[in-house]
DNA sequence: GCCAACGTTGGC
DNA sequence: GCCAACGTTGGC
């Protein structure tokens, strides 16, 4: 029997990637995550198929965009070893790479963003890693709080 | 633009 | 191994 999917939220900042340049690429690697605890998630523990909710943080409102699948699990960020990125991180090699990420496809442009304020009233939502950890910016989602999502984000605003 | 919260670095 | 200093994230 295959593994169950799992889920998990992901952040990026619009100006930098959004999810309409998700949906206009199809799929991206999601490279200069440079936080342990992320990177952990990305190297060991996501896996092709699991959903993705996109998060648009520094928005105004910010909140989950859409969502997305994962279809490459993780090798390592090549734009750390890249002296003109501004990833790059001279303790990463090729031999030891320190930093990895995955890749995922476009699945969903939500008609509106579900935003965090709206979250934070949610009683069913308030466990999310979203709301007790702010700074992470890979993170875990239960699939309740993945379907609560996706509810609201089909409601009529 | 401010600043709180958090992670990382490096001296000791 | 502690912790102060510093840098970054990200909401407001």
């Amino acid at each position: 029997m295959a593994k169950a999917i799992q889920y998990w939220l992901m952040k990026s900042e619009p100006d930098a990637y959004s999810i309409h340049d998700l949906a206009k690429d199809k799929t991206t690697h999601w490279d200069g995550v440079r936080n342990y605890q992320a990177r952990n998630f990305m190297r060991d523990e996501m896996k092709i198929g699991d959903r993705v909710l996109f998060y648009h943080s520094n928005d105004k409102p910010p909140g989950v965009a859409g969502t997305a699948t994962v279809c490459k699990e993780s090798y390592p960020d090549f734009s750390a070893f890249d002296k003109k990125s501004k990833y790059f991180d001279a303790k990463s090699n090729k031999d030891k790479p320190r930093w990895f990420m995955v890749d995922i496809k476009i699945d969903e442009v939500f008609d509106r963003v579900v935003s965090l304020p709206e979250i934070k009233e949610v009683v069913s939502l308030q466990d999310m890693v979203l709301l007790n950890n702010s700074r992470l910016s890979v993170q875990p989602v239960k699939k309740k709080e993945f379907d609560v999502i996706l509810k609201l984000a089909k409601k009529k605003a």
